[in-house]
DNA sequence: ATGTGC
C-alpha cells in the first residue's frame, strides 16, 4: 500500500517535483531524470513536474508539465512533442449498453464507422467541402455550420463550448512559412484518425459512487454507451514540428544554446523563432481541435445508421494533452507546457468554460486498449501542480520490446475474444496490434490511484471498452 | 506520432 505520492526531487540542475505513489515512484527508470535535468537546464524555468505515467520520450519525457513566466519565458517543441494538440474528446450517446449487448451488433457499428471514418493508413478524409485555412486560423470556428449537429447559434453550442478552447488566436504570417504540399497533405487528411495509440473507443459508463452528483450534472448515467476519441493534428502538426525545430536548432547553433541532449530544442518566446513557433503550435492546436470534431461527426454519422435517426452523441467535453500555452496563476501571466500531462481544473476555477464553472470540467483519461477509461475532475490540491495530471497509462515497453514479448494469445484474452463480452476491434489480424496490448503499458488503475492519491483530481466515472477502431 | 529515415 503507497502512502507517499509526491517527491521533491533535488537535480544539480534545479527540482523535479514527482507525482507518483511509492511503488509507481520505485519502478521509474534513472533515464527520466537524466532527461529533467537536461530539460531544467533551460533559462528561466519556474516549474516542472512528473505524473505518473512519466516515460522517457524524444528530449523531453512524456508526463511533463513544465512552466516559464510568460515575461522571460522560453517555449520547447521537444517539451511539446510532436503530436501536437493530442488529445480525447468524449460523447455521450443516449444508449444504454445492453443495447449493444450483442457482439454482432457491435460489430456491424465498428464496421459502419470503418466506412465513415477513414482509418486506413494514407486515406483521405471526406470533407472537401471544408477550407483549410480556415481551421487553422479559427479552429471549431472555422467548419461550415453543417458540421456543428447540435444545434449551433454563435452563443451557445455544445460543439463549441464543451471543448478546452475552441480558437487559438495566432499571427497569420506565420503560416506562409509552409509549402504547398502540407497544405494539400493537411487538407485531405483532416477527419482522419491516424495510427499508433490513437483510436475511437465504444464504452460503457459506471459512475463513482461519490461523483454521483456531478456526474449527473454532466448528463452520464450508469450504463451509458459514450464515444472516446483519441486523435491529434496529424501531419499538420507534424510539419510544424519538423520546420520549427530545424529552424530552433540552427538558432542555438548560432548562439550557443543547448544541453548535453541535442534533441532538446527551445528558444526564448521573445525571439523571432519563439514566435513563429507559438503562432504555428496554435494553429495546430486548432486543427487537432477540428479533427477530433469531425471523427465525432462521422462516428454520429455511422451510429445513425445503425441505431436509426433517435440515435444522439452531443460532446462531453475535448481536451488535450501535447501542447503549451498561456495562462493565469494567482494574477501572474504563465507560459505552461504539458507534454502527455492533461489540465484537469477544479470547481469554481475561472478557467473552466462556462458550463462547467460550478463542477470543473470534466477530465479525459484514456487506458490502454481493453482497459478502463477514465472520466475524472479536477481537486482544489492540483493548484501546487499547475493543475496538471496524468495522460493515460504511460508505456512501459517500446513497440518493438512489445512485439517481441507480448504474446498475441495473452492480448486476446485481455480483449475477452471469442465470448458475449468481447471488444470488438476493426482490425482482422490482432497481431499488428500487440504494441497496443494492455501489456505495453503501465496499469492505468494505479496511475489513477496516484493521481486521486496525490489530490490532484477524483474518478467521476469509469468507462469500460466495448468496441474499439484503430488506424489500419 | 508522422504520407516515416541514411
Amino acid at each position: 500500500m503507497d502512502t507517499n505520492y509526491y517527491r521533491k526531487v533535488q537535480l544539480p540542475a534545479g527540482d523535479v517535483h514527482v507525482y507518483a505513489g511509492d511503488s509507481l515512484f520505485a519502478e521509474l527508470n534513472y533515464k527520466v531524470f537524466e532527461m529533467a535535468n537536461n530539460n531544467l537546464q533551460i533559462p528561466n524555468q519556474v516549474y516542472m513536474s512528473y505524473t505518473p505515467d512519466v516515460h522517457v520520450g524524444v528530449g523531453t519525457c512524456i508526463g511533463t508539465t513544465a512552466v516559464w513566466r510568460a515575461a522571460d519565458g522560453y517555449v520547447s517543441p521537444s517539451i511539446v512533442g510532436s503530436d501536437i494538440g493530442c488529445g480525447m474528446r468524449v460523447h455521450l450517446t443516449n444508449l444504454h449498453k445492453d443495447e449493444v449487448k450483442d457482439v454482432k451488433l457491435r460489430r456491424k457499428l465498428v464496421k459502419a464507422i470503418e466506412r465513415l471514418l477513414p482509418v486506413e493508413d494514407h486515406a483521405r478524409g471526406h470533407f472537401s467541402d471544408i477550407r483549410l485555412e480556415h481551421v487553422v486560423l479559427k479552429g471549431l470556428h472555422g467548419l461550415p455550420k453543417k458540421y456543428l449537429p447540435d444545434g449551433y447559434t454563435p452563443r451557445k453550442s455544445r460543439s463549441l463550448t464543451h471543448v478546452e478552447q475552441s480558437k487559438f488566436t495566432l499571427d497569420e504570417e506565420a503560416l506562409n512559412l509552409f509549402p504547398e504540399r502540407v497544405w494539400h497533405r493537411s487538407h485531405r487528411q483532416l477527419g482522419t484518425l491516424g495510427n499508433g495509440n490513437h483510436f475511437v473507443e465504444i464504452q460503457s459508463i459506471e459512475i463513482a459512487e461519490p461523483m454521483r452528483q456531478i456526474a449527473e450534472t454532466w448528463g452520464l448515467f450508469d450504463g451509458q454507451v459514450a464515444v472516446m476519441i483519441h486523435s491529434g493534428s496529424r501531419n499538420w502538426g507534424g510539419s510544424v514540428s519538423q520546420y520549427c525545430g530545424s529552424l530552433m536548432k540552427k538558432m542555438m547553433q548560432k548562439e550557443g544554446l543547448g544541453t548535453a541532449d541535442p534533441n532538446l530544442l527551445f528558444a526564448p518566446l521573445a525571439h523571432q523563432e519563439g514566435r513563429n513557433y507559438v503562432s504555428l503550435l496554435y494553429s495546430a492546436l486548432n486543427y487537432a481541435v477540428a479533427n477530433r470534431h469531425l471523427i465525432a461527426y462521422a462516428v454520429r454519422e455511422a451510429g445513425k445508421e445503425v441505431f436509426g435517426s433517435k440515435f444522439e452523441m452531443s460532446v462531453l467535453y475535448d481536451l488535450m494533452h501535447n501542447y503549451a500555452w498561456q495562462e493565469e496563476h494567482e494574477g501572474e501571466d504563465y507560459f505552461v507546457h504539458r507534454k502527455g500531462a492533461t489540465r484537469a481544473l477544479p470547481a469554481h476555477h475561472l478557467d473552466n468554460p462556462e458550463p462547467y464553472r460550478e463542477t470543473g470540467h470534466p477530465a479525459l483519461i484514456p487506458g490502454s486498449m481493453g482497459s478502463s477509461s477514465y472520466i475524472m475532475v479536477g481537486a482544489p490540491g492540483g493548484k501546487d501542480n499547475f493543475y496538471s495530471i496524468c495522460h493515460g497509462a504511460g508505456r512501459i515497453r517500446s513497440r518493438s520490446q512489445s512485439k517481441k514479448l507480448i504474446t498475441v494469445d495473452a492480448f486476446s484474452a485481455a480483449l475477452k475474444i471469442g465470448t458475449e463480452d468481447e471488444v470488438v476491434v476493426n482490425h482482422k489480424s490482432l497481431e499488428a496490434l500487440v504494441d497496443e496490448s494492455p501489456q505495453a503499458y503501465k496499469d492505468v488503475d494505479q496511475i489513477i490511484e496516484s493521481v486521486v492519491g496525490a489530490g490532484l483530481a477524483q474518478v467521476v466515472a469509469k468507462c469500460k471498452p466495448l468496441a474499439a477502431v484503430k488506424g489500419v
